[in-house]
DNA sequence: ATAAGCCCCTGTGGGC
DNA sequence: TGCCCACAGGGGCTTA
């Protein structure tokens, strides 16, 4: 669930507390060996210096030349009190309280691992990911070029490379604010649907991040809370509902295995 | 190199 | 009540 407004929120509460500190131990609990895990216990000794994000990692450079990285997946949490089920990660920390830091995953698609810092050889997604959409390197130009590939709209912002962050919920709002279909080819959209989407992305995530995110069911802000953005999504999970710009039904089509909402009327192929 | 499909996991909600 | 299927904010790997 969590994509860039989510992440972002929760990077924001972690830098208020986390820099400095020094990490006494970080290790797997209720959760096989793995690369989704991996060179976890390096962390130990080390000090965090930065709370950082790329798209929807969490990048936490650590003292001896090391990197913490973070992957939420579908239904990470990070929290301060030691969940009831599904803890994948406990970390204990030097300095004042709180001084443990717990991941809980029921699903097990987030990660949570050790690499020396930058080397993301065993991220591929981190390691070609296109630039933050809020930054100012999400520039029109670099954008449509990014876009010029033989695929669905919808699947190849999926993939992060032509921009950071953007997911199932963030991406099909931005469609629906360009009224661009998800299943037109990238390399066919003109150069004003090109800016036009480039802008709804814009658009949407500082809305999203203005509200802390949204929150379906899973996802929390480390102080536990929901975020407050489900309420104001125009287009994702409202299939069959009349759409709010031209009162047509919105519809539910699987692009690239995920779900796509989209106005017919108002997105056109 | 690129694009499409499958897979990993656990939980929940709807239909029968 | 119970069973089965579909579906869920993601991304990596394999296949052509």
């Amino acid at each position: 669930m969590p994509e860039l407004p989510e992440v972002e929120t929760v990077r924001r509460e972690l830098v208020t507390w986390l820099p400095g500190r020094r990490i006494v131990s970080a290790a797997r609990v209720e959760a096989p060996a793995g690369p989704k895990y991996h060179a976890l216990e390096r962390a130990a000794g080390q000090r965090i210096e930065a709370v950082d994000r790329r798209g929807k990692f969490l990048l936490l450079p650590l003292s001896r030349g090391d990197e913490l990285v973070i992957h939420l997946g579908m239904t990470g949490v990070i929290a301060q009190e030691r969940p009831a089920n599904h803890l994948r990660v406990m970390v204990e920390l030097s300095g004042p309280k709180p001084r443990r830091l717990y991941f809980r995953d029921p699903r097990r698609f987030g990660r949570f691992l050790v690499v020396p810092r930058g080397d993301y050889r065993i991220l591929p997604t981190l390691a070609a990911m296109g630039p933050e959409p809020l930054g100012r390197d999400f520039t029109l130009e670099d954008f449509a070029t990014r876009l010029e590939r033989q695929a669905p709209i919808k699947s190849l912002i999926m993939s992060q490379r032509p921009v950071a962050g953007v997911g199932n919920i963030y991406c099909d709002e931005a469609l629906w604010r360009a009224r661009i279909h998800p299943l037109t080819q990238a390399r066919k959209l003109s150069r004003a649907r090109v800016a036009a989407l480039r802008q709804a992305i814009v658009d949407v995530l500082e809305a999203s991040l203005a509200a802390q995110g949204t929150t379906f069911s899973d996802y929390r802000t480390v102080g536990g809370e929901s975020g407050d953005y489900l309420s104001q999504l125009d287009a994702y999970g409202h299939a069959g509902e009349p759409c709010k710009r031209c009162g047509a039904r919105l519809r539910r089509i699987v692009v690239g295995q995920r779900s796509s909402h989209y106005c017919p009327k108002c997105q056109r192929r």
